[in-house]
DNA sequence: GTGACTGCAAACGCTTTGCAATTGA
DNA sequence: TCAATTGCAAAGCGTTTGCAGTCAC
């Protein structure tokens, strides 16, 4: 919050209450988020803050490093608070949870990448989909069920 | 080529010549094709074929596995002939020359996410960013011409 | 012959833009 | 005060859809 408010105004940007609004949103909600979903938790407290504002907004704070696009699946682009250190996305497939995981992991790969193929100054953007502990659980009680109604 | 046409005629497909030439361009540029670098390079020789129906051939080759679809960056899909393996994209963001590599790169990445975030049935879309080593040499080569000129 | 397919035009969802009115510094 | 910022409306881009006509089978 500081951190945001010290940037803008560093940079000689204004200090606007939509700017302020959209940043407190992502930071309140600790949750990835598209514009749409930005301006929906808006509207419950400044009903006139425009959808194009957000965008606006949006891209600024993004050029300012103090937030982060992500694009996690389909065409939205989601926004989340800088984190401070490169990561990346696990989404399930079922429910559409999100996690994080550090880019780090992905260290090796990138030297094997520079080995094979020349390419350098290297960094990705990745999303791993698969089913989360909760879904998975949730499947085998239903299947314990459905066996139990046979037997 | 035999491989798309017995697919599409087995699944009771029609045979039409806007999805054969749909296919045969992706076949002969073994590229990174979006949907309107496909009209355009159909419209060389079959100027009618409308853009719908090359996304509906699109979206029908990918359902039948015939080619994929992938996201490598901004807004628009690319498709490609389906390589049979699972890869993943290595981007030049200098020239924009789009290399591949092996999913299998990431098998480890996938075990410590298993056994960290309990997720299943893993399966990622990554891009790598990076400069490749063409672009580098050239880099390279325009600093020393430079230095040259200073001395 | 007939239903699967095509071309066309219109609509889609998300994002960007031009502009006149407003407002923070 | 006055340029930076906003809201609004319109346009942009890539993609999808409804429909009447066409064509592969």
């Amino acid at each position: 919050m500081h951190h945001a408010r010290a940037t803008l105004r560093e940079k000689g940007y204004r200090l606007t209450p939509q700017r302020v609004a959209v940043w407190e949103t992502l930071r309140a909600s600790g949750q990835h988020l598209s514009a749409e979903d930005v301006v929906r938790k808006l509207h419950e407290t400044m009903p006139e803050v425009n959808l194009s504002t957000v965008y606006r907004t949006l891209e600024l704070l993004v050029s300012l490093d103090l937030i982060t696009e992500t694009h996690l699946a389909g065409a939205r682009t989601y926004y989340e608070i800088e984190a401070g250190h490169p990561h990346h996305h696990l989404v399930c497939e079922r429910c559409g949870a999100v996690g994080h995981f550090d880019d780090l992991l992905f260290v090796p790969v990138y030297e094997e990448l520079r080995r094979s193929s020349g390419f350098e100054s290297i960094h990705a953007e990745a999303t791993v989909f698969g089913l989360c502990a909760d879904c998975r659980s949730k499947d085998a009680s239903a299947i314990k069920e459905r066996l139990d109604a046979h037997s």
